[in-house]
Order: C-alpha cells, then sequence, then structure tokens
RNA sequence: GGGGACGUAGCUCAGUUGGUUAGAGCGCUGCCCUGUCACGGCAGAGGUCGCGGGUUCGAGCCCCGUCGUCCCCGCCA
C-alpha cells in the first residue's frame, strides 16, 4: 500500500491535501451478498451456538475509533448504525485495511455478531447490545473528506447542504423524511384505490393558459414561436376526465409555477390531486378526511374519526383574521358590545367598527420592561395605520376604565380564556385592537382589514411566545395537529388596480346555485359566495378544491363577468367550452400539497426538508446548477434569440 | 418588485475604537494507543476575510456597488 499525498493535477490545483492521504487499494464486490441491514442487528442475532455463522454487512463508515491495535468502526446503512470490531489478533488483515478507512469510505464486512459484554453496551444506540466481530473487510470505494459529516446532527449551512445533496441525504433525519414520504404517498395510493379512484396521469407539457401564477414554458422546435407550458395543476385535464365518464379520477401530480418561492412553497411541487363526477361537497371532505387519516396513520399518528369542524370565510375572517386559521391559537373575539357610549366617547372609538381582542397566554408573568417593550413593539408593528391598542392589565390600574377592564375580562373569561386545557386569568390578556379615530382613510372603514390586520397581529405575536409558552411544541400525537374545513369562500376579488372583478379560486368554480338563481351573479358580484373550500391545518392550507361549473351557459356567464369576452374565452378555453357542451356531469374536487403534509408531518419548517433535490428562493438548483445558459446551435434549432433586458 | 438577517479556515463561529504575523472548537494529516462509541494523547497543515470599487499612512472592521443563501411582504386563479 502506497501512501503519500495525493499528486492528481485536481488535488494538486485545490491545494486538497485531504484527498486520498492514503492511496488504498480498493476491493471488487465478487459474489458477495448483504445477510443484514445495519439498524437491524438484535441480540437475537447473535451466534449463541458457537456456529461460527456469519453476517454481512454493506455500508458507510460513519466514524472511525482508532485504538491501535483495535479499531472500531460504526457502519451506517439507510436502517441504522453497527459497531464493528476490528481486532488485529483476530483479523490482521482486515484491521490493516481498517486503518486506512475513513469516514464515509464504503466498505462490506463479515464476521461474526457478538453480544458486547459488561458494561460495553451503548444504551444509546438501537444496536448497542451487539457488534459485528469482523473476520474480514473490503473497502469498495474510498471518499473525499466530505465538507460536512453525515454523522454530525448539527446541519450546515443550506447553501453546502443543496450543494452536497447526496451526502446530506445520507444524514439519518433525511433518511427518515423520505421513508415517511414514502409511506405517506403509498397510504394515500392505497387509501384512493380502495375508495374506487383510478390513478391516471396527464401530460407535463401542454397549453399555456395565462391566468393564475406564471407559466414555466417548453419551447417547441417544430413549430418555432410556439411553447408548450408545463401545468399548474391538472386542472382542467381532470374535469375532461370526469366528462370522459371516470367517475373517480386521481393522480400523484407534479405541478409548476413561476412565482416567487418561500419556505413552504417550491416552483414545483406535487400534489395530490382528485375529482369526481356527481359531488356533494360531503363525499369530497370524507375522501380527503379518509386519506388524511390513512397518511398520518402512516406516520403512526392516530387522527380521530371525528369530521373535520368546519367554519365560513366570514366566520374565518371575524374569528381570525385569516382565511387559514390556526386553531392551536385562542380567536379572537370581538368587544364592542362591552364598551358603552361614554367609553366609546373618552376612548374615541368609532362605533361603527369592531373592537378586537385575544389573550397571549400568560403575558400577566412579563416583567414591566418586557411589557413596554412589547407595547412599542406593536405600535411599530402597526405602524400609521389608524389602528391603536389598549392593555387590559394597564386599564385596571386606572379609575375610569377599570369597569371597561372588568367587562373585557368578563367576557373573555367566558370565551377565550380556557386554552390547551389551561385557565389564564384576565392579566394574560394584552392587547384590544382599536380603530384609532380620524384616519379612516386609510382602510376605507372596512372592518375586513381591521380583522386582518389584528389576525396578523395574532400570529406574530403568538410566533414572538411561542418558544416560551410551548405553543407549537410537537408531542406527535393527534392533538397536536388542528384540521378545519373553511367554505363558502367569496367567488370574486376586487382588483383595485385594473378596477375589475378577479376570480378569487379559479374560473372554473362554481357559485352557490342560490346565487345563480337570485340573480346576485350578475347584479352583486362582491356578494356571490363559490362552492370553493380550503382544508387547513394549523395554520397552513393543505390544499383547495371546489365544486365546478358543468353547465356551458354558466360557465360562459363567469367567463364574461371576468372581463373576459366570448371571443376570447374561446381562444384561451375553446376546447374546454367545447367540451361542456358533449354531457358533462356536475363535478368537482380538490388538490392537497403533499410536499406540505409531509413537512408537517416530518416535523420540517421547510419544504426542503421533505424534497429530495429542492431549489433555493431564487429556484435554482445547487447540485446539477440549473437553470443554465443553452448554446446557440440549441437556440436556433428552438428558433429562439435571448435578448438583454436593461 | 420591496424589506430584513447573514457571508472570516472544509464546517460552526469569535474577531475590541480602523493599527504588528486574523483566532477558537470540530474536521483533516502524521505518529502513539486493545474497549471505544462526540474515544484519548502528541505534533502539524489549512485563509482571495463573498466579489469590485472608495475613504485612510493603514480596512476583516468605515462608505458605495454587486453576488449568493435564508426569512418576510407583494406575488402564488
Amino acid at each position: 500500500m502506497w501512501r503519500g499525498r495525493c499528486l492528481c493535477r485536481r488535488c494538486a490545483e485545490q491545494g486538497q491535501s485531504s484527498y486520498n492521504r492514503n492511496i488504498v487499494t480498493l476491493d471488487f464486490l465478487g459474489t458477495l451478498q448483504r445477510t443484514h441491514m445495519c439498524g437491524d442487528l438484535r441480540s437475537s442475532h447473535v451466534d449463541s451456538a458457537n456456529s461460527g455463522e456469519t453476517i454481512t454487512l454493506m455500508g458507510w463508515v460513519n466514524r472511525r475509533r482508532d485504538h491501535g491495535n483495535l479499531i472500531f468502526l460504526d457502519l451506517r446503512d439507510r436502517s441504522g448504525i453497527t459497531q464493528v470490531v476490528l481486532d488485529k489478533e483476530i483479523a490482521p488483515e482486515a484491521h490493516a485495511k481498517a486503518e486506512a478507512a475513513r469516514p464515509e469510505y464504503v466498505v462490506a464486512v463479515t464476521g461474526v455478531l457478538r453480544a458486547r459484554g459488561e458494561g460495553l453496551a451503548n444504551p444509546n444506540m438501537a444496536t448497542g447490545e451487539v457488534e459485528l466481530v469482523a473476520h474480514s473487510l473490503l473497502l469498495l470505494n474510498d471518499a473525499k473528506t466530505p465538507p460536512f459529516s453525515p454523522a454530525e446532527d448539527a446541519i450546515g449551512n443550506e447553501e453546502v447542504r443543496l450543494k452536497y445533496r447526496y451526502i446530506d441525504l445520507r444524514r439519518t433525519e433525511m433518511q427518515h423524511n423520505f421513508a415517511l414520504r414514502s409511506r405517506v404517498a403509498m397510504a394515500i395510493r392505497n387509501y384512493l384505490v380502495s375508495q374506487g379512484f383510478l390513478e391516471i396521469e396527464t401530460p407535463f407539457m401542454t397549453r399555456s393558459t395565462p391566468e393564475g401564477a406564471r407559466d414555466y414554458l417548453v419551447p417547441s422546435r417544430v413549430h418555432p414561436g410556439h411553447f408548450y407550458a408545463l401545468p399548474q395543476s391538472p386542472q382542467i385535464f381532470k374535469q375532461i376526465l370526469m366528462i370522459s365518464g371516470f367517475d373517480r379520477y386521481f393522480q400523484i401530480a407534479r405541478c409548476f409555477r413561476d412565482e416567487d418561492l418561500r419556505a413552504d412553497r417550491q416552483p414545483e411541487f406535487t400534489q395530490i390531486d382528485l375529482e369526481i363526477t356527481f359531488p356533494q361537497m360531503a363525499t369530497i371532505f370524507a375522501t380527503a378526511e379518509g386519506f388524511l387519516r390513512a397518511a398520518f396513520n402512516a406516520a403512526g399518528i392516530t387522527l380521530s374519526d371525528q369530521p373535520f369542524i368546519q367554519m365560513t370565510y366570514d366566520q374565518a375572517i371575524t374569528r381570525y383574521g385569516i382565511d387559514k386559521p390556526d386553531m392551536r391559537l385562542p380567536a379572537m373575539v370581538d368587544l364592542s358590545a362591552t364598551l358603552t357610549a361614554e367609553l366609546r366617547e373618552t376612548l374615541k372609538i368609532d362605533a361603527a367598527l369592531p373592537v378586537l381582542g385575544f389573550t397571549i397566554p400568560r403575558v400577566g408573568e412579563m416583567s414591566g420592561t418586557a411589557r413596554k417593550a412589547l407595547v412599542s413593539e406593536i405600535r411599530a408593528t402597526f405602524g400609521d395605520t389608524g389602528l391603536d391598542f389598549l392593555d387590559v392589565a394597564r386599564l385596571r390600574t386606572n379609575e375610569t376604565f377599570l369597569p371597561l377592564a372588568e367587562a373585557i375580562a368578563a367576557k373573555l373569561t367566558a370565551e377565550q380564556l380556557v386554552f390547551n386545557g389551561e385557565n389564564f386569568t384576565t392579566e394574560d390578556l394584552a392587547v384590544v385592537i382599536t380603530p384609532k379615530p380620524g384616519t379612516p382613510a386609510m382602510w376605507n372603514y372596512d372592518p375586513q382589514w381591521i380583522y386582518k390586520r389584528v389576525g396578523a397581529l395574532r400570529l406574530e405575536l403568538a410566533k414572538k411566545f411561542a418558544d416560551k409558552h410551548k405553543l407549537f411544541e410537537q408531542t406527535h400525537t393527534a392533538a397536536d395537529f388542528k384540521f378545519l374545513w373553511v367554505t363558502d369562500f367569496p367567488m370574486y376579488e376586487w382588483n383595485e388596480e385594473s378596477k375589475t372583478w378577479d376570480a378569487a379560486h379559479h374560473p372554473f368554480t362554481s357559485p352557490h346555485e342560490d346565487d345563480i338563481i337570485s340573480g346576485r351573479l350578475v347584479n352583486d358580484k362582491g356578494a356571490v359566495r363559490a362552492l370553493a373550500y380550503d382544508v387547513v391545518l394549523n395554520g397552513t392550507e393543505l390544499g383547495s378544491g371546489s365544486i365546478r361549473i358543468h353547465r356551458k351557459d354558466v360557465q360562459a356567464e363567469i367567463f364574461r363577468s371576468l372581463g373576459m369576452s366570448d371571443e376570447e374565452a374561446h381562444n384561451r378555453f375553446g376546447f374546454f367550452l367545447d367540451a361542456l357542451e358533449y354531457g358533462t356531469p356536475p363535478h368537482g374536487g380538490i388538490a392537497l400539497g403533499l410536499d406540505r403534509i409531509v413537512m408537517i408531518l416530518a416535523g420540517a419548517q421547510s419544504l426542503r426538508e421533505v424534497i429530495a433535490f429542492p431549489k433555493t428562493a431564487k429556484a435554482i438548483d445547487l447540485m446539477v446548477d440549473a437553470p443554465t445558459p443553452v448554446s446557440e446551435q440549441q437556440l436556433r434549432e428552438l428558433s429562439l434569440k435571448t435578448v438583454t433586458r436593461s
């Protein structure tokens, strides 16, 4: 064995003295087969009869502890780690090879499993009762010193992790995440198939429909100047599958949206997409709840059989100030009724507007200084928004306001001060948000604006105090997961910029039948409710769906109301309008984000932890380095020319 | 498009008021070690302080610009 510095050009250039410190002679695998996985070995596998039965493990060197004539290798595969002992007296050749082994070398070990002696067991390891005494060791491959060690719990920065994703993915946590993801996806498939759903694939190369998100485009070589688009969702295809009579469709489908990213948004992501004919919302809810229970079950969590709670969009806004309420936090309460006319006068609070209160658990334990800091923080958060707040604990110290404080406390005690099974005193209440007089122009006297702004503050403060109050601590039981359905979304949203009505969901969503019959669809767009619904878990939107329009006349009316001429609608969706004319059954469905479900189940803070090869916030794949420029030749073939934008 | 945080050894980070030769832990290399399991001991290597410009006698530190990563707002039917 030649030992010395690697002299190859690459190492010389990089100055990496660490590469191949010892040039080792690598072994061939030959016909050797693995007999066990590292993480599976237990006392029951020990060769107690001394029959000499051997075990062969293969994997990566996790750690090496060299005691001279005795070397320990922690051998790792996806199942776990087993300690291998190399004793110079027992197996001198294997021992010599182990001297050359380094972390992340790939090795095969054959030997006899033995129980560790008294005091030698490691209770922190699943396999800590046993160790493999090596008779032979094969060095199947060496490894450069990795930029970070998969054996370490402390993880490096994301840039390095993403560049060397294959090393990052070796970490136990990541291995668990993807095993979990696989189990969850399988459980969902099994459930849906058992409910009579057919899995049908739809195209990736499809037609750009310039609604919603920006498309990723694919240029056509044979049709210069023409482009396919990657699907933002299989929406139209799944509706056409219903028109085609497939009755129940599902797909675990990749979707693509060219929008700015977040911790919970990737440019390509995976949806559990399904659609049924002759739908009642209850059927769709039961189906989604069914596969969610199956998915959680696959993660070892048994959810209750009770249907998820439901609330309307309006209720969500007035109680939580957001359309995806986190039910782990107490709701807001409208305290308008507790304010007498005199108090409103004294406090200069507008009689027409809501006065909202919410609790911050144990805020009463805060010191005076901390409380002051919180107060100025809230002021800063609101900025010059025309909102102000009252600190109830402060109100209690002022005789004028004592009745108000008592009234508020009484109302909150009734409705709010039991949280996570604990009772709080009114000292826990910090804030009551009131619209300040004199600056109504900023929010157009819109109560919704107040609800949403206070809702945002509620979330911010919850995050701030989350650790302190163990608000989001995971016990990994059903109690950690608060689901709900939000229904009756508005059909339209007013677009202040373009002065038009936009579809709040998508333009294939059916309005409430009542709102069609009553004529509201034409006369009072702002009041039209959609048969659209979201499923929300712990403040995260897991998915959304709707009952679709199945009548051509209704679909045409919706397109018109969105400011789309018949001609324009025909240009964009002609094929779909045609399809609607050939016997379209009522249909509806839903799509849920698989990545988000797995992220929550894994207790991860980012989708990147549950997507094997994710992209950065700027949509770059750091491992393969994509996107890249392409050759002039490729561009010419596609009849494309790049221009530099100023 | 906007706001914020970060960028110093392979990794995690420290670096005082701008002042001599930029440090620590881990990792890495060599030697020693038969019961370790985050092994230990001794010795050693390793730096374009993200990049570019400016101020200054002097810049890791101050200023301007730029690039990258992360978080948030806008955006995501």
